[in-house]
DNA sequence: CCCCCTTTGAAGAGC
DNA sequence: GCTCTTCAAAGGGGG
């Protein structure tokens, strides 16, 4: 039999057992002994060669893809029942996702049909104004309606100026057969690989004009040399800038510095902020080596290169919002546990999509940044990074230190529900 | 301003 | 090979 509990400020998140109890019961080796699938259990097919089948139309897997970059594809379509599933987190059926029937709509502006395949989140992507029933998501603080996708940067992989189009994409498909690579030209919320008109998708009303900025000689210019490239990018994205902040708000224009060289941003490189030194430092300055100026200048110009999401953080990065918008509750944690819990109430099928997309997220990563490995990002590696707080036991020394891991888990089961406690 | 919290999964470190 | 730790995202809360 199945127990559903409801949570009061959640009053649309039902589960078949509080948290505590499942975590519980992963902990004794019950339900949920040990990861059902460790890995990458589920036999995917991997669809990299091309998302396009024989006869020109997109392979299921390239469509689910797309389905879940781009949830309000079939909204414009004008599927209304999609929508509607898409809707019900309690009703996580694939059907509106994997289903055959459901057609792929061509971005009206002719923007690749996979360009969103490398991106991080579906947020920065309208595809035509939202139904105007849908409900607002409004900012608790303000009271304002957010706009459906926020105003920073893109989210595409970089290329250092030396790979642009010059790099065999590890994800075949993502090349388009004309042998253009399929990165587009973005500013903020700007994208259009074929360019001759500048497209934009604005948060609530979209709309193109014909613009003299040559994006078409930008494109061309990916394919020379470096050097050629570069200098171009040089004189061209300062003016790209300019020419976007004249014409459009500013909360639509991303900063200058947010560019890449190659002016392709993405969310996985952060340039990292460096702190006002103290007055301390600055006098020791006054006498340092410029083999400590340079060093800072190095840290200050070395691009913080973010891990690719694992496949629970774009399930989450997904249904976030939905949940936000089922709910009251607004923290961060408090959401994550409804996530996580809704995670475990997915299918393997819905599962294995997630950990598919999260395979090739790791891929396109692995290709775009061949060294880069995790430990780059450790503490002390970037920046001012914290150290995580652990909890210490009273006689604890630091050659023992508790898990910090396991120590969440308890907290979590122990604040989670007080039924909890009889799991124990 | 910065860290904590909270989730899962990937990957690195250390034994 | 196993265990532990850190970091990915997000944003309210709190020091």
């Amino acid at each position: 039999m199945k127990v559903l509990f409801l949570s009061p400020l959640c009053p649309s998140v039902s589960l078949s057992l509080p948290p505590a109890m499942l975590a519980a019961k992963r902990q004794d080796g019950g339900l949920f002994k040990g990861p059902p699938y460790p890995g990458y259990p589920f036999i995917m097919i991997p669809d990299l060669t091309s998302p396009y089948l024989p006869n020109g139309s997109l392979s299921p897997t390239a469509r689910t893809y797309l389905q879940m970059k781009w949830p309000l594809l079939d909204v414009q379509a004008g599927s209304l029942q999609s929508r509607q599933a898409l809707k019900d987190a309690r009703s996580p059926s694939p059907a509106h996702i994997v289903s055959n029937k459901v057609p792929v709509v061509q971005h009206p502006h002719h923007v690749h049909p996979l360009t969103p395949l490398i991106t991080y989140s579906n947020e920065h992507f309208t595809p035509g104004n939202p139904p105007p029933h849908l409900p607002a998501d409004v900012d608790p603080k303000t009271g304002i309606p957010r706009p459906p996708h926020p105003p920073d940067i893109s989210p595409y992989y970089p290329l250092s100026p030396g790979t642009v189009g010059q790099i065999p994409h590890p994800l075949g498909w993502l090349v388009p057969q004309q042998g253009q690579p399929v990165y587009p030209i973005t500013t903020g919320g700007f994208r259009h690989p074929y360019p001759t008109a500048l497209t934009v998708n604005a948060s609530m009303s979209s709309f193109s004009l014909k613009t003299s900025f040559p994006f078409n000689l930008l494109w061309g210019k990916l394919h020379e040399p470096t050097t050629q490239l570069h200098s171009f990018l040089t004189h061209t994205i300062p003016s790209m800038h300019s020419f976007l902040s004249s014409r459009f708000p500013p909360h639509m224009v991303p900063p200058h510095h947010s560019l890449h060289t190659t002016g392709i941003p993405h969310p996985a490189i952060v340039t990292p902020t460096v702190k006002q030194e103290s007055s301390q430092s600055d006098v020791g300055s006054l006498h340092s080596s410029k083999h400590q100026d340079s060093k800072k200048e190095e840290e200050k110009k070395k691009p913080h290169i973010k891990k690719p999401l694992n496949a629970f953080m774009l399930y989450m990065k997904e249904m976030r919002a939905k949940v936000v918008a089922e709910c009251t509750l607004k923290e961060s944690a408090a959401i994550n546990q409804i996530l996580g819990r809704r995670w475990h109430a997915l299918s393997r099928e819905e599962q294995a999509k997630y950990y598919e997309l999260a395979r090739k997220e790791r891929q396109l990563h692995m290709q775009l940044y061949p060294g880069w490995s995790a430990r780059d990002n450790y503490v002390g590696s970037y920046g001012k990074k914290k150290k995580r707080k652990r909890d210490k036991q009273p006689g604890e020394t630091n050659g023992e230190k508790k898990s910090a891991f396991a120590t969440y888990k308890v907290k979590a089961a122990a604040s989670a529900h007080p039924l909890q406690m009889e799991a124990y």
